[in-house]
DNA sequence: TGTGACATAAAAGTCGTACTTTTAATTCCT
DNA sequence: AGGAATTAAAAGTACGACTTTTATGTCACA
């Protein structure tokens, strides 16, 4: 789940990642970099390190004589996944899956379109087969195997979109996904229709159907959003 | 448009995040950090700062005892805003504003509609009050003044939405759009049935009418694609 | 001849310190 | 009171020493 990573420069930048978007610094606070170095007991060295990275995903800005301003939101680097991963652990997840999943609700449906064009014959077949394994694991508690038909199978329609920024999206998805399951944002089983319409859409891409395959993909959107509703209102 | 951003550091990022976008260091090239310290004529520490970011943007992975590896395309960060902006400027521009220009198709209609429900007072009398504004600078040449405004549209519209993931995607449209009005992918004077369909944009979300506002938005992304096909086969 | 343990060295990682540069804030002069 | 000169705080940069990891080459043994 956590990025095990290991060594002291992705320690500390793990730490105040999170603690910034976690909002333990409000927007506006400064950061001494002498300050880090002693609360982490590394040298400035790492510290500033980390502060380039943190500055490069929009959290902070360093200014000489003033030191390392905490951002406002608005200005942060919202798609980096470090930085959704972060979020997603602390206090605003369940802002942060909304948004996430209406995203997923405009994205999907097209790529899915894409995916129903462009799509290889092993994509199709790898895909039948998720859905077949998501049929397989929809019921008697096995969310933890569903999830993983789940989230290979919108990895694959976005990867076989044929569209570079689609494809990198299959991270971002998983994160949601994963963030749902195990937050409890869900229902004890997933959805029957939910699945049956995972099947059509492998189905609706092996007939080369772009039309189908996208509808069928908004209504899996809409479904969740409407799950996200009724469960994290 | 280039970030100016003064420091060491903020040219040798520069200097090597445009050349690994670029291709110049084809993935699995390994670079030392000595070397590129010489070659940059900066401390190594410089380099190290360097060489932290754009392994956060996933453009490199450092090892030990191997280097610095220069990592495949399918890896790299490809929302971020500066890797964007790099990919932009160099070799495969056409690819990087079709990518784009198709995630806008996926995410733009979506807002519209949600900014039907949420825009403010307020975002709906810019919002008309760009439209217009492309109206007024539409014919005789006036192509930057148009950019300007068809920018502040997008983005307005982006940003009513109300949500954060679409909001944040205002800079990347704003590339786009400059993009291909400073390298010609684009007519002479703008499309005169999407200037009209901008208007009638304006006009239904000031009405509330997400489903209008949708589908004429989707309408002028149809209009982008078709003539980024017919300019940049 | 192959195989596994071992030694070697190359490169990144870390640290501490000294120095430079920028710039917010203070002081001081008119 | 206002503006110019001074000060000092913090980041930026550089350098050198040392540590740690690890790819690779070596050698002994089967």
């Amino acid at each position: 789940m956590t990025t095990p990573a290991p060594g002291l420069h992705s320690h500390v930048l793990a730490a105040l990642g999170l603690a910034i978007t976690a909002g333990e610094y409000p927007p506006g606070t400064v950061l001494r970099t002498d300050e880090l170095a002693q609360r982490f007991d590394v040298s400035r060295t790492v510290v500033r390190e980390v502060v380039r990275v943190l500055e490069s995903m929009r959290l902070v800005e360093s200014r000489r004589r003033v030191g390392v301003t905490v951002q406002p939101t608005p200005s942060w680097n919202v798609y980096d996944p470090q930085v959704i991963r972060w979020r997603l652990a602390g206090a605003d997840r369940p802002r942060q899956l909304r948004s996430l999943t209406v995203l997923r609700s405009a994205v999907e449906p097209v790529a899915a379109g894409l995916a129903a064009l462009h799509a290889t014959p092993e994509q199709c077949r790898d895909l039948t087969e998720r859905a077949l394994g998501m049929v397989a694991t929809s019921r008697g508690r096995q969310l933890d195997a569903y999830l993983v038909h789940d989230v290979a199978f919108h990895r694959i329609v976005l990867e076989a979109s044929g569209n570079e920024m689609f494809a990198r999206l299959g991270d971002v998805v998983a994160e949601v996904l994963t963030g749902r399951t195990h937050h409890h944002v869900m229902f004890e089983d997933p959805d029957p229709a939910a699945v049956t319409l995972h099947v059509q859409v492998a189905e609706a891409v092996r007939e080369r159907d772009a039309d189908r395959a996208e509808a069928l993909t908004r209504e899996i959107a809409v479904g969740a959003l409407r799950e996200l509703d009724v469960l994290a209102p």
